[in-house]
DNA sequence: CAGTTTCGATACTTCTACGTATCGCTATCT
DNA sequence: AGATAGCGATACGTAGAAGTATCGAAACTG
């Protein structure tokens, strides 16, 4: 068998890209964003960060966009569901770690540009939806549906829009009801939680 | 009566600032903005198209952030709360107006810019959270203590968080569920609402 | 009318990032 | 060993916008 040069590994003659410079640069990018924000997201900054030439770069992608658009793609983050028994408290502990993690970080200004940039370019929002968000709101379905068969929550509620519904009330109110300063009141989320869970409990 | 320089009118001798360009270079960032998003907001953009010097903006502003809190700053819009005698239409018809609204223009890229500067301006957002959307969040929280005093509505209910729910389930669904190139559904707003109805009518 | 300030226009310097080219070196294939 | 392609580094030209300076004209005050 010597015809296996198509199928698996090219394998093109001379030095192979380096597997480390793959990872800085995505690293770079990734540490950058968090840090400093997309304006702060140049490939000649992302490089030097990287330690890496703008060469290496170009040779792997065209702009910044497509850097990040790569960056969120291995970057499917594991959510693990809590299963306290209690369909109730599930939810409000899932609610309390995603406020938690929104109100630290730099998280919000950082959505916000991505969603901006869907103006020019709406490959990175995708990217970012595909692999950050929806494996959040893959984890609120999970405790929604374990509470339907439960018999804790009506078996007609629609689920794709509760798990809507209850991310989207908390960073709303962070976004545009909340000072810029001012950090979440700490039983936010269980409020929002409460408020739904009338609509949603079985009975 | 000879003192009433500093109380009234100052008035400096010399040519008055023209209101003209006052009125030109707020309403060129509005349009700028609205047509081809923050990036495009730059102080020469701004001032070619209102006709205007550089100059003449730089004696006003100091930063294309200072221009935008301006222009906010007169936005004061009045939105008009439908009263149809129906708690829940009222809340429907509002819901949908926002919705497309929202679908039709680039304004969640826009607002998604705005947030994004709160990481080194957030005069900007809280000019736009103030002047932008407390007026519409008012529209809801009106409806609903009008609902509350028919007796639609629990009298117990957060008024404040309800106004938060409905309108960030539909902005959150369109950001980061729904694809960038999707519409909304066009019940969507009506799903949303009799979610959260559940939770707070009355009975 | 004299004095003052703003007007729009234009020119200018500075800065930052882009994207390309070139360097000597290195890693891998045949 | 020789060919090939990637490596980091450096230098370069280009482009867009920032911010400043200067101009003659215009709009007010006293």
């Amino acid at each position: 068998m010597t015809g296996n040069r198509e199928t698996q590994a090219p394998r093109r003659p001379g030095r192979p890209r380096s597997v480390r410079a793959d990872k800085a640069i995505l690293k770079a990018t990734v540490e950058l964003l968090a840090e400093a924000g997309y304006q702060a997201l140049t490939i000649e900054g992302i490089a030097e960060r990287a330690g890496v030439g703008k060469t290496t770069i170009y040779r792997r992608f065209s702009s910044v966009e497509e850097i990040l658009v790569a960056a969120f793609g291995e970057m499917d983050l594991v959510i693990d569901v809590p299963d306290t028994g209690n369909t109730w408290e599930d939810l409000r502990l899932l609610g309390q770690a995603f406020a938690g993690r929104a109100a630290t970080a730099v998280m919000f200004p950082v959505m916000g540009q991505i969603v901006g940039t869907a103006l020019t370019n709406p490959a990175v929002l995708d990217a970012f939806r595909e692999h950050l968000m929806k494996p959040r709101q893959a984890s609120i379905k999970a405790i929604l549906r374990r509470g339907v068969e439960r018999g804790d929550i009506r078996a007609d509620i629609d689920v794709d829009l509760i798990a809507d519904l209850i991310p989207g009330g908390i960073i709303f109110h962070k976004l545009f009801q909340l000072p810029s300063d001012a950090m979440f009141a700490e039983d936010y989320p269980e409020r929002v939680l409460d408020t739904i869970w009338k609509g949603i409990k079985a009975e």
